[in-house]
DNA sequence: GTGGTCTAGACCACC
DNA sequence: GTGGTCTAGACCACA
């Protein structure tokens, strides 16, 4: 997964994002041990410090804990990472809402809509 | 309706966009005349020759047409503001679309969320 | 109040203890402005980014909110200082009571020693 | 217990500290012999001259007195030791009353609180 | 080698 | 001027 940094929002925000998305694709799976500190920073182009304190944000989420010499490890617990996972899409959901409402159709239009949509889809 | 110019991006594909959704939303009703070049590059502070560029795109595809001693007018063919509108919706859910199923869920699981978040708001 | 900062411990930590508890004392009052960044680094002998550090998580925590271009102010919500307050006093009898029971002295020899020491005080 | 002896105060004073808690908690009892100056050191990781120093003031407080030939001794006397218990609890009592003063507790609202907490331990 | 902290110095948006 | 972000480079404790 390519890391796509744009500059109009705070770097770390989006390193968090991107690792948040990460987690719960299963790229980083429960329990495992994450890439380092710098590493990752190398990785995504950007400064140590910066991906330090994604990191530290994803700590106090909870998404993320770190033993102090042995590197950083994904929580285990998957019911938290589906709380994450329904809070993002909810946050979707409702930003799309806003947009479709912005465009004149009502919730009802917004759903037929899309089952039509899918339904092509497929 | 603000104007809320980002640096980010193109200025005139901005202004596009915002007048787009005027005329989609019906705060620019069909047949109506917009206000000059000059009045509406000063409402968005920007220079003349930049909204100048973003009629001219609107222009050219169909939506304002210009008389030229009279002024500029939104087109009357509802049709027309109809397909831009479904064509904008169309890019709204397939972005969405795209991002939910980043998250894991199937298209069905969307639509009953949706069902769900919809339900609730009511 | 002297900053009295220690090697010990991470500095940020310390500004965030120090700052809690002027707080807390109505060194800083509900409401009022903080110093800007950069001034309370100065007075504390820190790097603008260690103080910066320090109050961005005493805005997580709710003590102190800040209005992007005017400074940094304390929360005008005294129950939530009171809060702090009160785990900030649990945090320290349970570490006292730790220690004394290390001493040797069982909760009501120790309450009647406090008993005793407090009259003798007043 | 482990010594755990940090860089931040001198090591002797931590040594004299700890080996006083060990007096005082009955892990050395009155009466009996201490290991030799040699073994201590090597349990705390310690240079021997730094724990003959602790020893040293140990012996100066009376809490353990040497005999040229067999070793180190604690005292037997009871009183001596029950002494140093005492100021070790006063020590703690009062800079325990001073923080909480300055967390803006009387000392009656102080010992109420003990109480309650005491209680609900129990 | 790991995470974590700190400093110095720069730049940005906002008003 | 304000808060906020970012980089570069250094140092520390831990195991």
């Amino acid at each position: 997964m390519a890391w796509e940094l744009k500059t109009d929002r705070p770097i770390y925000i989006q390193l968090v994002e991107h690792i948040k998305l990460g987690i719960i694709s299963g790229a980083y799976p429960p329990g495992e041990r994450l890439p380092s500190v710098r590493d990752m920073a190398f990785d995504a182009s950007v400064n140590p410090n910066t991906m330090q304190k994604a990191l530290a944000e994803l700590e106090r989420d909870g998404l993320v804990f770190s033993q102090r010499t042995s590197g950083r490890f994904i929580t285990e617990d998957k019911d938290m990472i589906d709380k994450v996972r329904n809070s993002l899409a909810l946050e979707q959901i409702t930003e799309f809402l806003k947009k479709m409402e912005k465009l004149g159709y009502n919730k009802s239009e917004i759903i037929k809509l899309m089952e039509r949509e899918v339904k092509e889809l497929n």
